[in-house]
RNA sequence: GGGCGCGUAGCUCAGCGGGAGAGCGCUCGCCUUACAAGCGAGUGGUCGCAGGUUCGAUCCCUGCCGCGCCCA
């Protein structure tokens, strides 16, 4: 265990103590004093690793990070106290889209890949009205500027919320380090063969102008249109099919119906012509095609959707494309279209919008005669880009892919056992990934056609025509990574070769974000750059992360880790749900900004907010719940008081030397280095039955609580913690109050106070996950070093410091206690009423556990007299208030 | 359409084969020297519906209904 010794006076209890600044003052000492700092000279098998999400930095700040991310810091904080040292770094994720677009409106510039670098450029001290166009460097430098400000706000809202990070090993998924490690690992998967560069039908969002992988699709219920066409025959009936997407007419280069279906097996290897455009196309026959749909013969369009590149793919039909980048109808008609009619149709709707394009098609075919009836509203589900408001198209385009299993069963296997060997929190969150992994059709498209990424570390050979030979990448030496391909020079070419004929060409993309973030256990722990460290904490302990992104996130970086290792990144994931508002729904962002997690620290303090993040169970949805926090609150002023009584007997005891003696605390013990206030008598002092009692059943909390824990149930942990504690105060300390201020002699009072000393510093240190700061302010009145870094209470030692303590004399003597209690307030008056008599009867064995702590019993009863009888049945407690006068 | 999860006190949730629980809320009471941002006591539920297995089901099985999510 490392470093905490800091020597620091140990403070007096405060006469009124308070949750008021704890933040502020044990944030601040928590970075001074390096508490969280990891140690690098443990070994391996002691260390607890966390692939912490970097949260995307452009985004605002909600509730939901509060959430999740204390319900890591639960279990980084356990794992500390149990001994382990734990390396819980920070990332932010500042690659991609949303920073790209905030940096360009903020500095009033654009990416212009194929500028070189300019060393000294500034950026204009006001956005003018024309964006300035730089470099992909100095843009990806501005960016790295800019983000710097937002990451500030996350980690000022993380150090409030007293999460135990080590901010010295902090990561941008932008910074120079994650460049090398996605460009390397990318180098690595190509030297494999594992990434490849394909010319192919790729799906394509046109507002964005860039390719888009199946792991960001989502479908969104649209309304739509069946049309219902016919195609001549030469010496035969029409074929009438029905399509959504009439505007792909001119890109038709067959129909298609099931090899089943009897309306069509005639037609199949006959050819009819397309309307209009009047191109011959063949009937084919595929399995794809849905007898139930529409007419049950279908047009295929190059490409309308997924299913037609199927269809192009297996039944190799020919490429017809009329969709450009743009999302507009290509200026040139296909070469399949050559009548004179045809031709001219086109013309009218060249250079179009898809949906102007296909009011045009559908007024010409109406004429024409071709569109039989009118057009039948429809809803349909849509593939849309998850960041776009457009339909995505399919576009035919050269990417690099990497080989995920989607067209390799045997990897596609290999990858599904992956998430089998994974320890997922809760487990049936395994199954989303085996969804997702059986569901896969195509590997990954990891090109962008973006600036603000990691550039492909690739150039192109530009033959004697000046045309790229793109079967010939020159790719860069691994010791010069990162590489800006668009400023950097290949190996073996001089900078004015660049775009001349005999010279190179620079890869123009950059790579999907996910192909960073799948390597955050990589850039975290150092590979290839710090081999001490990497061989220190990967493979991984834990990756604590949001559902939604098991597809993404969570698959992609077992993708990577299984191609470059073979081996999964880390042993366990911890999956959190989200935050709900009042009326089930997901927290929204409108309602997450109007309260700022900054402001609900502010209101409620940390370790309240922190009490109710605990409440949401691994894998959960939890309702945005204020009563929980102020719950949490009353516990940590509960905690407060309770320290502030146990602790003021102890210097009571000190200060007129009724109690104790030489023997070294309990605290001490467990703490391995603090040393307790001065009076408290050790453990050896603890002979009486209800001590011993209450330390048995708190050694039954430390170990449900240390199981619970163990198994990633945090909520369960607090939760017995929380109910032990309760009782505590209200029975126990109710019971022995009296004793330990030495009504019954030295003996009992040091049996007490010993006991009320143990259960303190442990109950301390099970609390000190969940509520960081009071558990530390506490610790601080009386134990040397931080409470963070003090040893987590072991069941047997607790065990044996009860000795021949019973649990079950803490029940019954509760039992009593309440029955008395009850007497009194049926009667409304104080509890310190006192009692003339109360008769105790119940089973032998209950009522002789009632004697044992009788005396205490009569101390917090204020009984003149107590009898106790066996009887049969139930306990019954039979009192006699005395009179008020 | 396929899959997963959830439906338990007014609210938020535990329990998951043999006594139906907690916190909050609500009601009543108590200034009890750690705490009135407190303490004590109490109220409150045919455990979504219908079948089945079992000596016995909130808990296991089947089918419905409702809510949420993931994937098509």
């Amino acid at each position: 265990m490392a470093t905490d010794s800091t020597e620091r006076p140990t403070r007096a209890v405060p006469a009124k103590p308070t949750l008021d600044g704890l933040e502020a003052r044990w944030a601040q000492e928590w970075q001074e004093r390096g508490t969280y700092s990891f140690d690098r000279s443990v070994p391996r098998e002691r260390v607890y690793s966390v692939d912490t999400p970097p949260p995307t930095v452009s985004g605002s700040l909600h509730v939901g990070h509060v959430f999740s991310y204390t319900h890591t810091d639960l279990i980084a904080r356990f794992q500390r106290m149990r001994g382990r040292e734990v390396f819980y770094p920070m990332g932010f994720d500042d690659n991609g889209l949303p920073t790209e677009r905030r940096v360009q409106n903020y500095y009033g510039v654009r990416c212009d890949p194929s500028l070189p670098y300019d060393p000294d450029f500034a950026p204009p001290a006001k956005p003018g009205k024309d964006q300035v166009p730089i470099s992909r460097r100095n843009f990806v430098e501005l960016c790295e500027k800019l983000t710097i400000e937002d990451e500030k706000g996350f980690e000022e809202l993380w150090r409030r919320l007293g999460v135990s990070v080590d901010w010295s090993y902090t990561y941008a998924t932008i910074d120079a380090r994650s460049r090398a490690v996605a460009q390397r690992a990318f180098l690595r998967n190509l030297a494999r063969g594992e990434a490849y560069l394909a010319e192919a039908p790729t799906l394509w969002d046109v507002t964005f102008r860039t390719a888009v992988a199946q792991a960001e699709l989502e479908d969104r219920e649209r309304p739509g249109a069946y049309h219902t066409i016919a195609f001549p025959r030469p010496g035969g009936e029409p074929v009438v099919i029905e399509t959504t997407r009439p505007e792909l007419l001119p890109a038709c280069v067959a129909l298609v119906a099931h090899p089943e279906d009897e309306r069509y097996q005639p037609l199949f290897g006959q050819t009819v012509r397309t309307p209009l455009f009047d191109v011959e196309v063949p009937v084919v026959a595929h399995r794809l095609a849905d007898p139930e749909k529409g007419s049950g013969i279908a047009m295929i369009c190059t490409f309308g959707d997924l299913t037609d590149v199927t269809w192009w793919r297996e039944l190799r039909l020919p490429a017809r494309a009329v969709i450009g980048r743009d999302g507009r109808l290509i200026a040139e008609a296909p070469d399949a279209i050559t009548s004179p009619a045809g031709r001219e149709y086109y013309a009218q709707v060249a250079g179009k919008t898809i949906a102007s394009g296909r009011v045009a098609i559908v007024e010409a075919l109406r004429e024409s005669g071709a569109l039989l009836g009118e057009p039948r509203a429809i809803s349909h589900p849509v593939k849309f880009y998850e960041k776009g408001d457009r339909p995505l198209e399919i576009v035919s385009t050269r990417q690099w892919y990497i080989r995920n299993g989607g067209r390799d069963d045997q990897l596609r296997e290999q990858l599904r056992a992956r998430g089998g060997e994974l320890r997922w929190h809760p487990d049936y969150m395994r199954v989303r990934y085996e969804n997702w992994v059986d569901g896969l059709n195509g590997d990954w498209l990891i090109s962008r056609q973006r600036f603000f990424g990691v550039p492909f570390p690739v150039w192109y050979p530009l033959d004697e025509a000046g045309d790229p030979r793109y079967d010939e990448p020159i790719v860069a030496a691994e010791s010069a990574l990162p590489v800006d391909p668009s400023s950097d020079v290949p190996p073996g070419y001089t900078a004015e070769q660049r775009g001349v004929p005999g010279g190179f060409m620079a890869d123009p993309d950059v790579m999907d974000t996910w192909a960073t973030s799948s390597l955050t256990p990589l850039i975290a722990s150092g590979w290839e750059s710090d081999d001490a460290l990497f061989n220190q904490v990967f493979p991984m302990n834990l990756r604590p992360q949001a559902h939604e992104i098991i597809r993404t996130w969570l698959f992609s970086t077992v993708l990577r880790s299984h191609a470059e290792f073979g081996a999964l990144p880390w042993s366990d994931a911890a999956i959190s749900g989200w935050i709900l508002d009042p009326d089930r729904k997901k927290m929204s962002k409108s309602k997450g900004n109007v309260v700022t997690p900054m402001g609900l620290l502010e209101q409620h303090g940390s370790d309240a907010v922190r009490y109710w993040a605990a409440s949401g169970r691994p894998g959960t949805d939890t309702a945005f719940d204020v009563g929980q926090m102020k719950t949490g609150r009353r516990l940590a002023i509960k905690i407060l008081n309770a320290s502030r009584f146990v602790l003021g007997l102890a210097e009571a005891g000190e200060a007129d030397g009724a109690a104790g003696s030489g023997e070294l605390p309990a605290p001490r013990e467990m703490s391995g280095a603090g040393v307790a206030a001065g009076g408290t008598p050790g453990v050896e002092a603890i002979t009486e039955a209800l001590d011993r009692a209450l330390l048995a059943e708190l050694a039954k909390v430390v170990a449900t609580a240390t199981e619970s824990f163990d198994g990633y149930d945090y909520t369960r942990a607090l939760e017995v913690t929380e109910t032990f504690f309760w009782r505590f105060c209200d029975d126990y300390v109710e019971l022995v109050k009296g004793r330990a201020y030495g009504a019954h002699g030295p003996a009992g009072a040091a049996s007490a106070q010993a006991t009320l000393s143990l259960a303190l510093a442990t109950l301390l240190t099970l609390f000190a996950p969940f509520l960081p700061f009071v558990t530390e302010e506490v610790w601080s009145w009386w134990q040397e070093g931080s409470v963070h870094r003090a040893r987590w209470p072991e069941a047997e030692r607790i065990r044996a410091a009860a000795a021949d303590g019973r649990p079950e004399l803490l029940d019954a003597v509760g039992a009593a206690l309440s029955a008395v209690r009850r007497a009194k307030s049926e009667a409304k008056v104080s509890m310190k009423a006192e009692v003339a008599t109360a008769r105790v009867g119940g089973p032998a064995q209950t009522v002789a556990l009632v004697e044992q702590a009788a005396a205490d019993l009569r101390s917090a009863g204020g009984i003149w007299e107590l009898t106790l009888d066996a009887t049969d049945g139930e306990l019954t407690v039979d009192v006699v208030l005395v009179p008020t006068s």
